[in-house]
DNA sequence: TGTAGCATGTAAGCCGTTACATGATTGA
DNA sequence: TCAATCATGTAACGGCTTACATGCTACA
């Protein structure tokens, strides 16, 4: 059968997913990406999560038990031996991508000159806002990571990115305090 | 004319580039795209330039100028009157989404239960020179910028994304040093 | 009794990519 | 004269999204 494609990043995310927490319904899988993958990856859509996992289990990366309870199927997804060996020879192997930051409070900024300084300072003030909404929802994640050394890494993930909106949150002081009135441009 | 899609944040960008610069052919402009949002958007494709530009002209927000140079023709760009009104609406405008980042490097730290510390621990030291490299293309860029007052926004931009960076490398040194064999995990 | 959460999918389409194709101009 | 850079596109396709469709279960 030739032309199996590789799956994707997301792909092996979600093996990886798997690894971490055993045997889970597409559902569970997509919480537990919204706690995780979404601060440095992607919050897949729940189709997307689906999708994804079809094509895993059609590669033979993960293997699916259906259980009827009540009325209700339940399709549950865990790695296979093939999926394990998979996920290793991916993370062991070569090419890792550069961070790709996708910023619109920074283009708006960028384009300062075609608005004046007001509407960046508000989408500022609006963002730090956000980032302290977000840093705290990060916090409650890490603290319920705390003390399972199975999560020992997932929880150094969450310690950089509580960082990195720390750090986030001072850079955008200090840009407001530069587009201050006083001092301000045009 | 219904059914007008409105251009992407892409096309915007590429809006904005044409109100900082003025007249550019498709090329020019994505060099200056690699120039500038390729740090905070996108490093959008050659094709994708041209396609877009397509779609702005088609919609009346940029105009051609077509010359000819020798035997080459030079299809050249500016921002049309409503294109420019387009632009003032759609950065005066509401919803700007919370920052995006694809970091296939957090992403293989936080599998690193997979693979043991010694995997992410080279994958942070990689990580961090192409930090550092990135750290000097972009303060060369903001150097280029210096005393234009015209690109006072870009240069703000600029030396939040040298900031970004500096904190980068901060946070893997931090990280690495907790992945050290002496006090190392499994 | 109603609603929030659990659960599983299909269809259509957009944004952007890579691969392919072509050729002129500049300068070492 | 050769390579790098300037310059303009088309075709195919991939990853992911939104919208649509359906229905069960727990609990207030």
């Amino acid at each position: 059968m030739p032309g199996q494609a590789p799956p994707t990043v997301t792909g092996y995310a979600l093996l990886g997913l798997l690894s971490l927490r055993g045997e889970m319904s597409g559902y569970g899988l997509k919480k537990l990406a919204d706690r995780t993958l979404r601060f440095f990856w992607v919050a897949p859509a729940m189709s997307h999560v689906y999708s994804e996992l079809t094509r895993l289990s059609r590669a033979g990366l993960v293997t699916e038990s259906l259980t009827q309870r009540g009325g209700r199927r339940l399709r549950r997804y865990s790695l296979s031996a093939a999926g394990d060996l998979e996920l290793r020879r991916w993370l062991g192997e070569g090419e890792v991508d550069f961070p790709i930051l996708k910023h619109e409070v920074a283009l708006r900024l960028f384009l300062g000159h075609v608005t004046g300084p007001d509407r960046p300072r508000h989408l500022l003030a609006r963002y730090r806002g956000q980032l302290r909404a977000r840093s705290e929802e990060l916090e409650a994640i890490r603290r319920s990571l705390e003390d399972d050394p199975r999560f020992r890494y997932a929880a150094m993930v969450a310690e950089w990115g509580i960082r990195y909106y720390l750090e986030e949150q001072q850079a955008v002081a200090h840009i407001s305090n530069q587009l201050d009135p006083d001092r301000g441009p045009t």
